[in-house]
DNA sequence: CAAACCAGTTTGCGCTACCAACCATACTCT
DNA sequence: AGAGTATGGTTGGTAGCGCAAACTGGTTTG
């Protein structure tokens, strides 16, 4: 009971932040997204979004692709497996606890 | 389904705290405990312990009593109806999010 | 009496989050 | 060419967290 409690500090926290918990969320709904698809579902503003998403790329859990959508610049996310492996745990956990 | 995701923003952020999260499940089963159980159970040190309890109080989650154990003063606490509302709508966010 | 101890608070520091504003590129319109 | 627009990144300022160290008020120990 009291151990389950004390998992809650073994939570990724890279994960729980919430701007971050909701891209995570997303991409493991949906397997590829844009920079502004992101954007238009979590309202975050354009600086908070690419600061976390640089983040969640130096912890190995998004990969980012810059390429083009016709002649306009795009960002693709997409989920890695340790990112998918770790939103899982995640969850798990948090389930645990709560 | 994109709403759902949404929700997440607007997560209590007093509560979803790690440190707080585990105060406020500590004393949601509880019903009372002092500040040394509290600190053994979280691993938190005196001085995070200390402001995240003035953080819960100052939000009308926890009600702080000081008293004493015999000539050793001890601090007790509690949770409001207030915070246990808080938690229980957090904990039927975070699931339904997950 | 002085030194050590106990419960808890406050303070200083480094790190992170958030927002707004500005910047770099590249395209479009007139 | 010049103004405006769009994508996305970077910067500066403010606020919160986590830890360790210093501090407060009171008690015990030598």
């Amino acid at each position: 009971m009291n151990l389950k409690t004390r998992r809650i500090a073994e939570l990724d926290r890279v994960i729980h932040e919430p701007g971050r918990l909701m891209i995570v969320a997303l991409l493991s709904a949906v397997e590829q997204a844009d920079f502004l698809y992101l954007q238009h579902e979590t309202e975050m503003n354009k600086g908070t979004l690419s600061s976390h998403l640089s983040k969640l790329e130096e912890a190995g859990y998004i990969e980012v692709t810059k390429t083009y959508r016709g002649k306009i610049p795009q960002t693709l996310l997409h989920l890695t497996a340790q990112g998918r492996q770790a939103f899982q745990q995640y969850r798990r956990r948090m389930k645990e606890a709560l």
